[in-house]
DNA sequence: GATGAATGAGATTTCATTCAT
DNA sequence: TATGAATGAAATCTCATTCAT
């Protein structure tokens, strides 16, 4: 399985605080902190789900007080915010990666090798992106911008491929597109929260190969 | 565009109200009343996000009071399980629709009438099953068995068919289907919460497309 | 002394709750809760200052909880802006009173009535003037222009009447209108704050005795 | 017009720090610090109110840090406290330079320079002063004594200047006294506070004419 | 059956003050 | 001498739920 390991806040090299954060010079000790909150916002709300994590929830996990997630954050959408602004990074990279896929089998393991990297990346970010969508529907239309930002610019690229692999009239590049990334997103978040129980591989094989056959025209 | 109309509450012989509702006996004004509440729910569901809405919110949609919310429901959640059950039935009743799927054109053409009427029945509960899969994974087990017995009934199903049409080594027919239904989730929740903005009959068109061709051994 | 004596919001037929309160209707209860807040927060506003009086001292001295006091007020300030609003009525009612001011005896009789029906007036709603101008200077701009309006407009009603008494050149009557409003409320406010102690009566002889002859070119 | 120039403490020998100062003895730099403080206070007082501002405005505005205003100064009223020190001393040096009052042109010119000076100094003070009378009323009564203490020495003063010009029996000295210096407190803080906008000189004109014709005989 | 009123537990947020470097 | 970091007590505010009418 081609594996992508996304880059933990931590190991980078300036962590992405939040709005108070970023009025204040921080030092070695300051940046620590922020990114213990950030793994503890992430680790909270893969566990309880976004809406349900309160603020205490997350300064439990990262052994701080109160008063010291307030001193980097302005809320628990703030921390939100640094969260999605570090997985859009990693999205954006992660779709650079994706090469040609041609209908042979080579173009079927190009997929399978990125699908692989793709689920990596949802299995960390997977409660951001799900916080993300939410908190795009209604809290926040920044962030549903940002989102279409960076889905659409996948989109476009992904469908100027489908587009020279395809020979089906029926199927519109673009829709094509978002169908997938939709299928990812809805899929990954089934198994990455546990809701079913399957065998990663073969699931991959299984995405790889309905894409394949699907949208690029690949041979069965 | 094979239309299908999931019947609103408020049609039925018997509207489901809360267990509050339900050790009492309601007369015609009581189960008026059940009903405005129920689409009140859908409806601020809709707008706000399940974990967003407060009682209150609710109430006001339905031009009613505090009181007479917990007359009925004993609390969010349960007016939540209340949808949950209506949407249960409408989602089993279509899922029962769902024709043979052949190679040929007529297998695509049934496809894509299906996915009409589930994109129907997505359109007026959307909000209840994005409500359903967030409490599944955080809140309430029961919620969660729910839908794995409704999915997974249907997952069986359409794994069968898949099975029956397909030629294709790598495709796990299980794993095919529940992709296949992970795909339309998402991407009519995109639709529907108007995240993007698509001409649906194409939309419909080009997941019809996919599906036959990626994992029903259709014709290109 | 001519008295005057301000009518307690519990008195009248409407009291202005605030902001949440607007946009419910308040039954009698209801709105006798209005008043208990208002007068508690007044009181308390009177021993504490406006600065110092935290949500739970007027909860407290109104008897009530928390979740009522947000119920009618959407926030201290907004508890303020409705006391001004009362306060606002009264003084402009009790700016109306002031008769002509002769330079003879007469008028300084007037005069010295008026100062007693201030001095009332000022013992019952000090606390909020004071607070009025503090906030008006800091907080919201809004109050500053009520106040504006309102002293504006006695300013130049008093100033008028200077003007007709006055011969005096150096003179500007609406600098000295405004000069013996300023005096009038920091004089009270010492007087009823109880920084300093005086017979109050002879302090109302005293000030109706500077303005007669100070600004209204009364007989000595 | 007669003008006041109030020593900035920065040019003075000795800054008055806060309790913690005092019990150390500073350099230059130390010096420098205190000073940069008590300027952000001063300043920041006059924009915020003292109520509203916090340590962290002031030390923002001193281009420093929390643990260094702690250095020099217990708190935030301990600042104040400075402040009000070096206020008083400028406010009783003023006193004294009241000269005699008489009912001639002489004796209002007099009072017309006298008048520029503590308009002057209010104008630097008068932050200060504000939050002097509001913390002497709530806080600390300490502040209120050397208010007393202040104003009852200046008043008993003006009281027998008053008493010798005065030939006008309704008109008590003291309060006669207290009274104008609350005039003249007002409708500074009116003016410096910008919540009316007045010419400066025109206003002394007129403040020396009511206070000359109304409580020292003078001729109109 | 229906409603407005009331409650209080719990969550969020602020900020003066102390501490380690 | 100076500073950023950390703390936690106390304040604000929300909202599900119960109650009296």
């Amino acid at each position: 399985m081609g594996e992508y390991s996304p880059t933990p806040p931590s190991e980078r090299g300036d962590p992405v605080g939040g709005t108070p954060a970023q009025e204040r010079s921080l030092r070695a000790q300051g940046k620590k902190t922020v990114n213990r909150l950030l793994e503890a916002g992430l680790d909270v709300f893969g566990t309880r789900g976004y809406h349900a994590t309160r603020v205490d929830d997350i300064v439990k996990a990262a052994k701080t007080s109160h008063g010291t997630f307030y001193l980097y954050f302005s809320n628990k959408e703030d921390l939100l915010a640094s969260l999605i602004t570090h997985c859009a990074e990693e999205m954006e990279a992660l779709f650079e990666t994706l090469g040609e896929v041609t209908p042979d089998e080579a173009g079927r393991a190009e997929l399978r090798e990125w699908l692989g990297r793709f689920a990596s990346l949802y299995e960390h970010y997977g409660p951001v992106i799900r916080a993300w969508a939410e908190v795009a529907e209604t809290v926040n239309p920044a962030f549903a911008e940002r989102g279409v930002e960076i889905l659409g610019n996948f989109t476009v690229n992904l469908a100027k491929r489908i587009e020279k692999a395809s020979t089906n009239g029926s199927l519109d590049p673009n829709l094509a597109a978002v169908s997938l990334v939709a299928m990812l997103e809805r899929i990954f978040y089934f198994v990455f929260s546990r809701q079913v129980d399957f065998d990663l591989d073969a699931l991959l094989d299984t995405l790889a190969s309905i894409a394949h056959v699907g949208v690029f025209a690949g041979n069965r």
